[in-house]
RNA sequence: GGGAGCAUAGCUCAGUUGGUUUAGAGCAUCUGCCUUACAAGCAGAGGGUCCGCGGUUCGAACCCGUGUGCUCCCACCA
């Protein structure tokens, strides 16, 4: 078999997850093995996967198949969120573009064109997670506007007014000028931007001319805002009861500039006299704070924006014109009539809708509202008392609590056509009928009136997406639709869900609401956040920045296993991701470092088939025993330790200890120890165990690159089976010497490479080595790997050198080593000498401690021997090195 | 304004109840090698005031206090 001089992905992958998914392996239905589950977090069907989805699959297929190969049951549902707002926007923006007017469509037609859009875009997403090689079911895939999940939707929605705790009336909310949407508070970003506090002048009405001069007062008050293109909205101005400079306004009015209306001064301690002017103009319409002091006061509500962000009839002036353009107008018409008292630079916050990134206006307005107080109680008890765990748990159980202490209620009503369609009717009178069909709210309307026949209209208004999605790890086993199946008594609750720490609000702490009020259960286990995918600069990636990369274009250079690992590696538990090509380039690498060590085998075992069977002479017979015996056991010792990083979603870590296992354990000393010389072929035993060996280091590397283990797994050897559905077979603890034998084994070999180097003697030259040490024994298993690693004549113990040579201590080894060239001791005693100063400065801050009566009576025994033991190693340490250099002229 | 987290090598990070830690890894850097698996490589090496200050302790990267600097979340002061 002619092997390719380096790996290449591109033919590879799609084969295998062909294989795989023929093979049925990513199916899974209820049966007696314990289950292992992962919801997919559905991406939105509004465009391709990102950087973070990237991350995010991935981590979830590694876990899904670690599960997979450790004997679990494992399901990893797939599917695609239809967001609402975002989906809407951009199937608007799409429409546009082909010269569609969204207002010229019936809700039906519009629908249509959504579906296909969601058809198109949603395809395209699962394409791109079955390229990375996610083992997701596909039988599973779920949309969030399927028909059961509609019902499910639905039918949350009647239960939850039926109970009480969805409730429909004008409030405050959050308005999207763009999208002509409500938003929940979750929905609003505010970022910090500079602007301008305008001063303006309100001329006081009713005011006698001669009171004037005796008062003192000028017959206008100032008033310092932010939003001068609100004025006219105002309905009364405000100063504190205790502001003795506004207390000669009392019962008098004021003129709001440019429309010259007369509004009252009143007075609420809300008011704070150090700000501004002390006196603040009231727009009830416009700010939630001016609302409330509006409805203490009774105080008419004025709304001078229309839906879009532009000027109202009710505002009188500018009427139809943009906001913020109003703004400019209204504050150069101010100046220009010398209403405008000064300007002043002021840093505030604003919040801009999440999906349209548009300035949001607080706005009076209908809306549908779900109570969460009692929701949040035992969704706050589940992470509290640790039913549910979150990773990294330091940095979000205070936030997590937080935000559950002090919800408020959701705005749960969008004003769109794309999503569950609230199920409430009107009659003619504007009563409210809630059921889960037409024909239900008939029932509840006949039952009250006991009139037939009568027309009901439904509510024109979809659901927050987050209110579909709030149900995922339950209605994707189709929980709330058909409640006791077998799935979801077998899958609920899953696992573990992953996803990024953005969503804690928007969706972890609601789907915990979810789970407890419907299955009275929590939804999962553990909940591990991923840190934000960034760019190498730590910048957000965006279209803007052209900073964020296209998936299908690094699967296609790199290759997807590639790309996970080069994401997998650079991503630290709970921190944000540097994303940075080179860590990809290194997986590239990495596949070609296990595609190199493949086609060495390779070798080997074609020339172990051209000699037959059994050994014969040329057969290299190395005593390589040690070298098996202690990769077994570091080999052992790895699983242990990857098992326990991946416990604790410590996946980055997991993987560069199996990443340093395979590349220096299995490579660089194990297959280097057992490599035969050229031309000679090599033990079939010692081959066997390589091979072996392999396919272990391949089976613990599957859940991060799962394509080109399941390829050299099958290159390696003619099989049946798999190695995604290898089960890993228990764990044996690793032999501690052994693993310290290889230690001083790999150090003697690094030491006396560095004698080489420094003293610029080739590596095939042979040198002599003689070996000063308490334990000659201990080198009969390392004897010949350390000679053929070093390339010695011969090595000697406890004799002396025929002629003077160089000396090195590694441990408590004193190791001579003479060579045929001429060498420079100078290099050798340089060494010496730092470390003898190492050790005596080490030596020096044992001998403190020891020679510390507070410590010799204050610590443990074990930690006093081990002083003590340092202390002795370090001295014979330095007597040998002192040794050595006294012969060093 | 309230809360959380962080600060260790040029960069990204480990350092698990304070004691083989005068501190580790990967990447980057430097030196020498085109050695028959691998130059996408091999063999080596250098590199740190553990953010500053104070305290607790026989002993602190680790615990406490304080200062500084980042990051994030929440909040209605015009």
């Amino acid at each position: 078999m002619e092997l390719s001089k380096n790996y290449l992905p591109a033919n590879t992958e799609d084969k295998w997850y062909k294989h795989w998914l023929a093979k049925n392996y990513f199916i899974s239905t209820p049966e007696g093995r314990p289950a292992y589950t992962i919801v997919i977090p559905p991406p939105n069907v509004t465009g391709v996967l990102h950087m973070g989805h990237t991350l995010n699959e991935t981590v979830q297929d590694i876990l899904i198949r670690k599960a997979r190969m450790s004997g679990y049951n494992t399901c990893w549902v797939p599917g695609s969120d239809h967001a609402s707002i975002a989906t809407e926007a951009k199937v608007v923006g799409m429409l546009k573009e082909r010269g569609i007017e969204k207002n010229n469509l019936s809700r039906e037609e519009f629908l249509k064109y959504a579906f296909e859009w969601k058809e198109k875009y949603g395809n395209i997403i699962y394409s791109q997670i079955a390229k990375l090689g996610c083992s997701v079911d596909w039988n599973r895939t779920t949309f969030t506007m399927d028909d059961h999940y509609y019902k499910a939707v639905i039918k949350v929605f009647v239960d939850l007014y039926n109970k009480g705790l969805i409730y429909r009336g004008a409030r405050m909310i959050n308005w999207d000028p763009a999208a002509k949407t409500a938003l929940s508070d979750e929905e609003v970003e505010h970022k910090e931007v500079e602007g301008k506090l305008y001063y303006i002048k309100y001329e006081i009405v009713n005011i006698n001319t001669k009171e004037q001069p005796t008062t003192g007062n000028p017959n206008y008050i100032v008033i310092a805002t932010q939003r001068p293109e609100t004025i006219m909205g105002d309905t009364a101005v405000c100063a504190n009861p205790n502001d003795e400079r506004y207390w000669h306004l009392k019962g008098k009015s004021v003129l709001v500039p440019l429309i010259n209306k007369a509004v009252p001064v009143i007075f609420d301690d809300y008011v704070d006299k150090n700000f501004g002017t002390g006196i603040l103009k009231i727009t009830p319409a416009h700010d939630i704070n001016d609302y409330n002091i509006g409805l203490k006061h009774n105080l008419s509500v004025i709304d001078t924006l229309n839906e879009d962000g532009t000027m109202s009839d009710a505002a009188q002036i500018y009427i139809g014109e943009e906001r913020f353009a109003v703004r400019k107008k209204i504050v150069e018409e101010l100046r220009q009539k010398g209403l405008l008292v000064k300007e002043e630079e002021y840093t505030t916050r604003i919040g801009y809708s999440q999906r349209t990134n548009v300035v949001v206006e607080p706005k009076i307005s209908t809306q549908w509202f779900l109570k969460m107080k009692g929701l949040a109680k035992p969704a706050l008890e589940a992470v509290t008392s640790g039913n549910v765990s979150i990773h990294p748990g330091d940095k979000f159980n205070a936030t997590y609590k937080y935000w559950l202490e002090n919800v408020k209620d959701w705005c749960i009503s969008r004003q769109l056509w794309w999503g569950q369609r609230i199920p409430a009717w009107y009659d003619e009178e504007g009563n409210v009928f809630v059921g889960e069909t037409e024909e239900e709210a008939k029932k509840i309307f006949n039952n009250q009136y006991s009139t037939i026949n009568i027309q009901l209209k439904q509510d024109e208004d979809v659901l927050d997406t987050w209110f579909s999605a709030w149900l995922w790890p339950i209605e994707v086993f189709e929980g709330i639709t058909s409640p006791g199946n077998d799935d979801i008594s077998y899958y609920y609750p899953v696992s573990v869900l992953v996803t990024g720490q953005d969503i804690i609000f928007f969706w972890v702490a609601r789907m915990i609401m979810a789970g407890m009020e419907y299955m009275h259960e929590k939804p999962f286990s553990d909940v591990y956040f991923t840190g934000m995918v960034r760019d190498k600069l730590g910048r957000k990636m965006s279209k803007q920045l052209g900073n964020s990369p296209d998936l299908l274009e690094l699967i296609k250079e790199y290759g997807a296993d590639a790309v996970r690992f080069g994401i997998m590696i650079a991503s630290p538990a709970g921190n944000d991701l540097l994303f940075d090509e080179g860590s990809l380039e290194q997986g590239k690498h990495f596949n070609n470092k296990l595609w190199n060590a493949l086609k060495l085998i390779k070798m080997w075992e074609e020339k172990i088939k051209l000699n037959g069977q059994p050994a014969i002479n040329g057969i290299e017979k190395i005593n390589a025993d040690f070298a098996t015996t202690w990769f077994q056991n570091r080999l052992n010792e790895v699983r242990i330790e990857v098992d326990k990083l991946m416990k604790e979603f410590r996946l980055s870590e997991a993987l560069k200890t199996i990443y340093s296992l395979i590349w220096d354990d299995y490579c660089s000393w194990f297959l280097e120890w057992i490599k035969p010389d050229y031309g000679k072929v090599i033990d079939e035993n010692i081959y066997n165990s390589a091979v072996i060996f392999f396919e272990d280091i391949l089976q613990i590397l599957h859940p991060y690159m799962p394509f080109i283990t399941e390829e050299i797994y099958h290159l390696l050897k003619e099989r049946n089976d798999d190695i995604i559905v290898k089960q890993f077979s228990a764990t044996l603890l690793p032999d501690e010497k052994i693993l310290l034998l290889g230690n001083k084994l790999k150090d003697i070999i690094t030491s006396v490479r560095d004698v080489k180097n420094k003293n610029n003697i080739k590596p095939k030259e042979t040198i002599k080595l003689y070996i000063e040490t308490q334990e000659p024994t201990s080198y009969n298993s390392l004897q010949q790997i350390l000679s053929r690693q070093v390339n010695a004549e011969f090595i000697k113990f406890n004799t002396s050198p025929e002629n003077s040579a160089i000396t090195i201590v590694v441990g408590k080894e004193k190791i001579f080593i003479n060579t045929n060239t001429e060498i420079d001791g100078s290099a050798q005693k340089e060494k010496l000498l730092k470390d003898l100063g190492y050790l005596k400065g080490f030596l020096n801050t044992v001998d403190r401690k020891l020679s510390n009566d507070k410590f010799v009576q204050n610590a443990k025994p074990e930690v006093i021997e081990l002083e003590r033991k340092k202390k002795s190693d370090a001295e014979e340490k330095i007597t040998m090195i002192e040794q050595s250099l006294s012969t060093i002229n």
